[in-house]
RNA sequence: UGCCUGAUGGUGUAAUGGCAGCACAGGUGACUUUGACUCACCUAGUCAUGGUUCGAAUCCAUGUCGGGCAGCCA
């Protein structure tokens, strides 16, 4: 005993280039903690993406007993919807539950940015709630996480409106923003181009007063929707396109979905994301590549306000691109419109509801997500290993059971009609002290039709005419007789089983090559199974151009299954092997008791149909 | 002819001037009442050319190739 030191050593924490600097930001006392966030626009169903950037932010957070907040970026209210929110919330809290629930951080209901003072300077600042950490015991005080969760809800960007509007003013009055009446059409033109520098709006020299006084009555609603807008006065000749005088505020006459019929006035995002960091105290600011090019102006609005409090930095990563797989809201969006899937949570979509209803453990997606790694370089992640952490996972957490696909049906003639052999299996071998449950053995069994060949190729270890295979968990049997209908298909196949062969029998210890799984024909249950494949056939469907082109019409089969009895009574929350098929999961929306419907979440790893 | 950013086996990712390692994939074998799992072994890499250095994937220079940027989207 005393020579077994540390039999499971605790996986070694991540490392990147941006655990680093916050690393290093810690070690030099820039922060006393680090807080981050997760902000997902209100738009779309979060998918295999954004899981990368919540385990990022969210792994930062809870290596370093910090902070991560759920922050809806909300300030786009005509492509935003409540539906989207209430997902995101369920996927987030999902995605990190039993892992970094204890670093969501989350604000006290209906709170906004309090008015403080700091070094006698005015500030605004929203902290999170602080939840409780967790416990080394296993007795966490959930009560009080619960009571501290009901009275809390997530950021939202739509309750800084109001203080982002003061920060406008404040923008103006410094000579840094301005009032511009082109139109979308005429700022685009007076942008100019990458090679070609812009030209100063005709309304960039605007007085203060005058600024103040057409701001004011844009929120008034004075105008129509695209008469004006704030743009921050910057340099129109600059390389960044984003520093030609970027806009902060555009007039729309909608309703926004948390905030009411409140504004007439909407935050751009350069404006309001590096506020709406600084308001809630985030000291590390990730999101992904295409921003990189935002980033001076990021800087450049926070810099400009000459705000109290120590300024959020962004850092930029390589997006998750699996292979087969689309991550684009807007094509997924199109994928559900076209009625190509059956909603943002079909189980082939790579959104997380979907790998979630698939039966993708919330384990295996963060190690997935986590072990591809974080860095700049644009990869295409082979779909394999996501394959693989499925597998690995489910592996220990699958309980076996056996399950025909495609049943052929066998008749053991040495049976007696009504005869019951019942035979122990095992639930699952991977466990230290493994179970065993039940399953009977009667005179008609069906088997995998996979599992026949009447004209074996080479190396074929299952059954074939004249040869022996095992029954799993039953006894060995030999097939006499092929029976087929006046059309030579094939009804049953008649065989002989060797109970000698059983389990504690006298020869139990024979060995054939082949063993296979079987269903009893009475003692089992029809099921519907549903069988998936990847949705699209190239490995990069993203980069085509027509990703509609590249859909596998194969990617779903439904069929009716054969499978052993105690799987009546499965719930939502196990997940079966069966075995030498693949992985399990009964469908959240469409399985009820008595009209089972089972999702293959993967198939076993196969090394035999692969030669 | 602009700005930003990147390049390590088939794929992804380490090595922060000092033995190019890990995972997946692929191959061979062992084990097996899952052709699964597990185990063993094997295959295979620093974009190019110069330079600095005792020593370069790493630093410098030049080049090549890739990605991003001209929404009143985020």
């Amino acid at each position: 005993m005393t020579v077994e030191t540390d039999a499971t050593p605790a996986p070694a924490n991540p490392s990147d280039f941006i655990r680093d600097i916050v690393a290093a930001d810690l070690a030099a006392g820039r922060h006393q903690k680090i807080v981050t966030r997760f902000p997902p626009e209100p738009n779309g169903y979060l998918h295999i993406g954004h899981a990368k950037s919540i385990c990022l932010n969210f792994g930062i957070a809870r290596e370093n007993n910090g902070t991560c907040n759920l922050r809806f970026d909300d300030t786009n209210p005509a492509k935003e919807d409540i539906e989207y929110v209430d997902s995101i919330t369920t996927d987030v809290n999902w995605l990190i539950a039993g892992w970094a629930d204890h670093c969501l951080g989350l604000k006290p209901k209906g709170a906004h940015p309090a008015a403080q003072t700091v070094n006698g300077r005015p500030d605004h600042y929203l902290p999170s709630i602080q939840l409780p950490a967790p416990s080394s015991q296993l007795t966490a005080p959930s009560s009080q996480l619960a009571a501290t969760a009901a009275n809390a809800e997530p950021f939202f960007a739509s309750d800084y409106f109001e203080q982002l509007y003061a920060y406008a003013l404040t923008l103006i009055e410094k000579g840094k923003a301005y009032v511009c009446d082109l139109n979308a059409e005429d700022t685009e033109a007076y942008r100019g181009s990458p090679e070609k520098p812009g030209q100063d709006s005709p309304f960039r020299n605007r007085s203060v007063a005058e600024n103040l006084d057409l701001f004011q009555r844009m929120r008034a609603g004075e105008f129509p929707n695209g008469a004006r807008s704030l743009r921050a006065k910057i340099d129109m000749t600059a390389p960044n396109m984003w520093l030609r005088d970027p806009l902060l505020y555009r007039i729309r006459h909608v309703a926004h979905h948390h905030a009411g019929d409140k504004w007439c006035i909407y935050p751009l995002y350069d404006y309001a994301h590096c506020l709406s960091d600084y308001l809630e105290g985030i000291t590390h600011s990730i999101c992904t590549l295409e921003f990189v090019d935002h980033r001076p102006l990021y800087d450049w609005v926070l810099e400009s306000l000459e705000l109290p409090r120590a300024l959020p930095h962004q850092y930029e990563f390589s997006k998750l691109i699996p292979g087969y797989m689309i991550v684009s809201k807007r094509k997924l969006l199109h994928l559900v419109t076209g009625n190509v899937v059956t909603g943002w949570d079909d189980p082939r979509m790579p959104t997380i509801s979907g790998l979630r209803r698939r039966g993708i453990p919330a384990s295996a997606l963060r190690k997935f997500v986590i072990g591809a790694g974080v860095t700049k370089f644009d990869a295409l992640t082979d779909i394999a290993v996501m394959e693989h952490v499925v597998r690995e996972e489910l592996n220990g957490l699958a309980v076996r059971r056996l399950g025909v696909l495609r049943p052929i049906k066998i008749v053991l003639t040495n049976l007696a009609e009504g005869e019951v052999i019942e035979c122990d299996a095992t639930n699952n071998p991977q466990d230290e002290t493994p179970t065993t449950r039940k399953v009977a053995l009667t005179r008609e069994v069906f088997i995998e039709s996979d599992d026949f060949a009447e004209v074996p190729p080479p190396k074929y270890f299952r059954l074939k005419p004249g040869g022996e295979v095992r029954l799993k968990y039953a006894c060995i049997i030999k097939l006499d007789e092929i029976v087929k209908d006046a059309a030579g298909v094939i009804t049953e196949l008649r065989c002989t089983a060797d109970l000698t062969t059983r389990a504690g029998g006298p020869n139990s210890d024979k060995k054939v090559k082949g063993t296979i799984h079987w269903v009893s024909a009475s003692h089992s249950i029809a099921a519907e199974v549903r069988v998936y494949d990847r949705l699209f056939t190239v490995p990069e469907p993203g980069a085509e151009e027509d990703f509609l082109k590249v859909i596998n019409p194969q990617s779903l089969e439904v069929i009716t299954a054969r499978l052993e009895s105690s799987l009546a009574e499965a719930t939502l929350d196990d997940r079966f092997q069966f075995e030498r098929v693949g992985y399990f999961a009964l469908d959240s929306k469409d399985s009820a008791p008595g009209k089972l419907v089972f999702n293959r979440t993967i198939s076993l790893k196969d090394a035999w149909t692969k030669k």
